[in-house]
DNA sequence: ATGTAACATTGATATAAATCAACTATATTT
DNA sequence: AAATATAGTTGATTTATATCAATGTTACAT
């Protein structure tokens, strides 16, 4: 990780809930109270069990955001671009993390100390009710999570994966940002099934696989698999 | 569900957040602005799916939260006592609620419109805060839901549902409020193997079951299966 | 260019947990 | 009190999915 001036964070400027915060507040407030800071990919950004101590914002990049379970089998909730709140389900009771983020390439970040934030919103409902609605996405996404790991085969489960890939990216033509291993993680089964399945779909001519790149051909088949188990 | 007169809802006094809020804001908003309503056991508070129109608040009884799945297949999150919000991980963002309410006894609740919850928090922090820490406190319990749902076998899942329980009762002697089948749908276990399983800890000594009457006898032991699956 | 580590693939095997089926016990209704 | 519905129990069977093992492939570092 590199602090401020060593990595720039221009993608910021405009990008960030945090800085557009305290530019609105009008409080006088320097500008280093805001830390800018890069990760490169592989990198963590915050981990399980750490301490919350900033709200931490991700203005460039791609990251993982992920439980880490038992025996280091992980479930990768979902994934982030900017603009989107990292340390946010862990921000009003949770005193530590219950999930890590780490970047799935190189990322920027921009990060305020949580007691400065919360004397911003004390004052300022407008930050609150933003980090609500982000917090509310989170939740609604979360929970289709637990439906889909809980009541869909493996089958069913990839196609989801598969299909949220594809609005994260806004098409269906897409490089996977993962490895086979992650994009398991991603639907909570094992490496070697991800890599049956993938095949699978492609042998019934739903996908095409090369490598990373994947292509989805049959949108409405693939959505009918997700939706069916 | 009976409104207002039919079934008072003394309980309420001293108990409803969202009284409280009003109370506190100096507004000037008619009582009858807050319907009081009572929920019979087995009645749905509200259903995954519906609109959310109103923000609810649980002053009485007990309740269950969960996913409706595939098949009539549930996962309850957890259960719910006074104080505590009901409609609450959908009022930001999500039109439609994400998962359903039933009463297990009867119940009563406090609603308003999320119109006038709006207005009135717009106006004063507190109670946007105060809604965001039980927020918070929600999705810790669903995110260590989501790790013992995918990382632990029956077993271990079993084991963390009764002392959650045993939490929730602040005892570890209590009835349970739910049936066999609804005991498995807070563990993702099938009706059969959660019989099974409570027998097999019986006859282990490690806890006594007698009907609904549990008493977690090895309070470490049980403990030591949730951790370790 | 070569060696090493990370990633991907395929087949065989093991196993945890669901489902099916049949039956008993306990409530609830008439 | 009888009848019906709901809840609880047990054993046998099936199945989905993980795990193990071996091997191929690609990317990365020296």
């Amino acid at each position: 990780m590199r602090i401020n001036g060593k990595m720039p964070c221009e993608a910021c400027r405009n990008k960030c809930d945090l800085h557009d915060a305290f530019r609105r507040s009008g409080r006088i407030v320097p500008e280093s109270s805001i830390i800018r800071a890069g990760f490169r990919k592989h990198e963590m950004i915050c981990r399980q069990g750490d301490s919350v101590s900033h709200a931490i914002y991700l203005t460039g990049g791609t990251a993982k955001l992920y439980i880490e379970g038992i025996n280091g089998h992980n479930i990768i909730l979902y994934l982030m671009r900017p603009p989107a709140y990292i340390g946010l389900l862990s921000f009003f009771e949770s005193i530590h993390y219950t999930y890590s983020v780490t970047a799935i390439e190189d990322s920027q970040v921009c990060m305020v100390k949580l007691d400065l934030l919360k004397e911003l919103y004390l004052e300022n409902h407008e930050v609150l009710l933003r980090l609500n609605k982000a917090f509310g996405k989170s939740v609604a996404l979360i929970m289709k999570k637990i439906i889909c790991l809980n009541q869909k085969n493996i089958r069913g489960r990839i196609a989801e994966s598969l299909l949220s890939l594809a609005s994260f990216y806004g098409t269906d033509s897409f490089r996977l940002p993962v490895t086979r291993k992650e994009l398991g993680e991603m639907s909570a089964i094992s490496e070697e099934n991800t890599v049956r399945l993938l095949t699978e779909l492609k042998n019934e001519g739903i996908i095409s696989v090369h490598g990373r790149d994947v292509t989805i051909i049959d949108n409405v088949f693939l959505s009918k698999i997700s939706e069916l188990g």
